[in-house]
DNA sequence: TAAATTTCCGGAATCGTTTCCGGAAAATAA
DNA sequence: TTATTTTCCGGAAACGATTCCGGAAATTTA
């Protein structure tokens, strides 16, 4: 119950609690056969030093943070594996948390690392937050934060992010190669970036061939497969159904395959999907689902490096953003029978 | 950068700083004006308490840990969050940890959360956790320490699971009154406990209905979809192929639904499958897939408010199995046409 | 008015470490 | 043998808070 400190084993061995310290952390400074007697009966003590106590002196715990805003869907724990990869091997403790797509948790959670005295930090932004001025300041003071996937282009920090515009552009291009004409596109929530630039992507594409767009092109769901569904049920309902639909993510893509084939509508038959962010469901949902691949884990390896970087270095740093590549993994449901 | 400590601030109001101190936490032992001007003037130069110190003060952090064998499954994910519902309630933090389903990670992880002076700890096993003793010192010690799902007897703490073996033998008893003569098992990795119990279930199922095993019916694989890719390969290589498969969890049925379909074997018409811990994907994939629900999230909540009790009751606790109850959701995998 | 009580605050110990400083003993150099 | 350097270790300050103890000033009671 009690634990032991080193003043323990100090009385034990009757000498000074800095001789203790020394055998656990000086290589010299101390006789060679003390510092075997002090460890072996620390040891068999079962003393282990209080990191709490490090951390106070120190300033630093060799723990990094990871505040995530969900991990229902697969691609936050596919970053996170990523990311761990890289700490576990240098020797860090990866805590992990989820904002749970509120701001305030968000907030909380990244004080709640920071009171861990994690080294540095790795966040994807929830839904909600617009406000970054927190973030701001933690990087106004040299703090090691790290973002991506969910970035904001009022922090001026490390991001590693993939080129959403050009793969939303090829994604799009591919369902007007298949020939379809009235391709909708089931848009992300407005305050996230890479909404914007897929949104880009799929405008962009239809320029680029002279296709029109009109107001009711774009639907604005949100990001969980519910969301595809309720727009789905919606269009079906208006009996206002496209040829095809680029979503902003898999889920939604097949939120809106479920609602289809709910209503007997073929896919690509009828209705031809694509799909964002390749997750494991793309290759077990029938027809199979066109999406495009993000690489998670590089993703995770990606963001553990920059940190690590930054951590490690502890001078001057020039934020840096990485855009990783993608790949559309074409599949059954977007083909041109 | 430079911290500001409660001496800057008794600096600043020319006071000592247990007054500081009593401003932040006593409601009596000082003056009202006082604390005002201690609280603003704080707020202003930005002070707030260093937790780390005061954890090396109290011995106790308001926090808990959750260390998880991996996330790639949903179901570690959705317990989480019933975790979570519980303890942000309560203004706790929530660290999770993922040991990868490695023995040494899952001791390191739940090493680094004893550093952090995490107040419990809820813990699932690995599947290379053998050697339990460093928990069972840990329960000895009085540390509250919860388990869900992947338990072990020789640890006499709260644990958290469902009727493995009820429902395994619901299970079966279900593929067999649709008539399903040859049914084969996919069962788990042997280590773990509810492999051993849906096995049992699976077996007294046949022996309640008379219906003979051989040691072929039985098929140890893993937990993930590639375990079951691969076994149901195996099968079709030998070609002994079931009239249908009780699997030990959703993604080995669905590695084994994959590898079917692949080979233009029709489900359940040919071959029907049962899984085991209701999944998002038990209905996205096609056809739908007949599974055990596991209730994930009210898992969480139960192993949430065991661990709470036992960390504000403080006195001597009686340890306590909660079994949930699931619930068989039929659908059209293991129909019989 | 004197005595007793209350109010409010400062000093110092404490939590468990690390590390700087200095000093005795041993080893080396003169 | 004496002077200098090296080796090894103890003491104490520091990290940033909380809290017990005690004491001066203010207030109440006798």
């Amino acid at each position: 119950m009690k634990h032991i400190t080193i003043k323990d084993v100090a009385k034990r061995l009757n000498c000074s609690v800095s001789t203790i310290s020394r055998a656990f952390n000086d290589k010299y400074d101390i006789r060679k056969e003390t510092r075997e007697l002090i460890l072996n009966t620390a040891r068999e003590m079962g003393y282990s030093p209080n990191p709490m106590a490090k951390r106070l002196l120190k300033q630093c715990s060799n723990q990094i943070g990871v505040v995530v805003p969900e991990f229902i869907n697969p691609f936050f724990p596919e970053v996170i594996i990523g990311i761990q990869e890289v700490f576990l091997k240098k020797g860090y403790q990866v805590l992990i948390m989820q904002s749970n797509e509120s701001y305030n948790n968000e907030l909380e959670n990244v004080k709640a690392m920071e009171n861990n005295m994690v080294d540095g930090l790795i966040l994807s932004l929830s839904l909600e937050t617009k406000n970054v001025e927190y973030y701001q300041n933690l990087i106004a003071q040299g703090f090691p934060l790290v973002l991506f996937n969910r970035v904001s282009n009022q922090l001026e920090t490390h991001k590693v992010v993939i080129d959403d515009y050009k793969w939303a552009f090829f994604a799009t291009e591919h369902l007007i190669y298949q020939g379809y004409k009235k391709i909708f596109h089931f848009s992300g929530p407005a305050g996230l970036t890479f909404t914007q630039n897929r949104k880009n992507g799929f405008i962009d594409a239809h320029r680029k061939h002279k296709l029109a767009i009109d107001q009711h092109t774009i639907i604005e769901t949100g990001l969980m497969i519910s969301d595809g569904e309720r727009e789905m049920e919606k269009l079906i309902q208006n009996n206002n159904i496209p040829d095809a639909i680029f979503a902003v993510n898999d889920p939604t893509a097949i939120g809106a395959m479920k609602i289809l084939k709910k209503n007997g509508l073929k896919i690509p038959g009828d209705v031809a999907l694509v799909g964002f962010t390749e997750s494991q469901l793309a290759q077990l949902v029938d027809p199979p689902l066109t999406s495009v691949a993000q690489p998670t884990k590089e993703i995770g390896r990606t963001a553990a490096r920059l940190l690590l970087d930054q951590i490690e270095s502890k001078g001057i740093f020039v934020p840096q953003t990485v855009v990783l590549n993608g790949r559309l993994n074409v599949r059954e449901s977007s083909m041109k029978l």
